[in-house]
DNA sequence: GACTATCTACTCGGATATCAATTGTCCGAGTACCCGTGG
DNA sequence: CCACGGGTACTCGGACAATTGATATCCGAGTAGATAGTC
């Protein structure tokens, strides 16, 4: 079960994005080269972006990526599963129901499938610490520890 | 993001090896049999189990696998942590390091990452949660809910 | 009748193919800006 | 000088390969029990 390295890149992006402010669109070529990664591929994790309303895209000259909402209303859930799908890790395919002991097994089956829940119950665990922090809590915290980072971030992308 | 198909398989058949008891050994082929499962592929997943000392293979006539450890010993996690291995989900590869702007960056990367700490943090929670239900518990809800299976189970297993 | 050596059948365990998904790349569609031209 | 039309360069977006990991399978090594032979 690895994350897909894309989640790493788009939340760094997201930051950055976060820094330079909705009033200039970014490149996905700038963004990329940021961090030195595959112009076209992070060019894809963008896409994904876009599409769960996360970040706006536009085209041309001058174009480029923005946030799409404030930092305050994107959690890190809301990116993980942008990238990820929005599919739960553990699927439960009730194997249960399969085998020949299954014809003897009545009514023990009406009930859900308690190693299912337990599986769900922590994955919802997981979820549920993602979606309480936000991209400007994030921001706030890199604020605390390193104050120069925006501003340097911010001047980086508007150079050139 | 998404869980080896094998960990559902290893809930369920460390659940039948509880209720068989660690007194007889189960085969591969048997195990298998019961949710009517590739023998030759759960047998990987049971060598994967004992490497993790959660159960214990004899090889030979009467040989089999049985639980290495009581129930009340066994967490979730442990089996998860067996299938899918030790490394984290989310895999922080300091892509903050790379890159052009890097030169200017001096002490900001001094401190942790704050994206990794918050997807850490998360991962955690759900470490937590599974790490906090046992096999046996799951018995206990089972046996709450369908008070008839375990002895079932049993019987299916002890037939042939 | 009891003990021992051999033989057989059954089991795991690791080495070996096959398949799917993630990772990575490319080219076409569309747009905004720039420039030249005409009023 | 201003408005307009065409051209150009830049951007995203989806379609197209390659590589890694998960899925599935097979055969050999080893063991316990049964069996036959011997004391």
């Amino acid at each position: 079960m690895r994350m897909s390295e894309g989640v790493e890149w788009a939340m760094h992006t997201c930051l950055n994005l976060a820094w330079v402010g909705p009033d200039r669109a970014v490149p996905a070529a700038r963004l990329a080269a940021f961090y030195d990664l595959p112009p076209a591929y992070l060019g894809k994790q963008l896409q994904s972006l876009v599409q769960a309303d996360i970040a706006s895209s536009s085209p041309g000259p001058r174009g480029g990526f923005r946030l799409a909402r404030e930092p305050e209303t994107i959690t890190l859930m809301d990116i993980v599963t942008a990238i990820e799908g929005p599919e739960k890790a553990f699927r439960c395919s009730e194997i249960r129901r399969r085998g020949p002991q299954n014809e003897v097994s009545a009514g023990s089956l009406d009930h859900p499938c308690h190693v299912s829940w337990a599986m769900r119950e922590a994955e919802l665990a997981w979820r549920r610490q993602l979606a309480s922090k936000t991209l400007a809590d994030v921001q706030k915290t890199v604020l605390r520890t390193s104050p120069a980072v925006p501003e340097r971030t911010r001047r980086w992308f508007a150079e050139q």
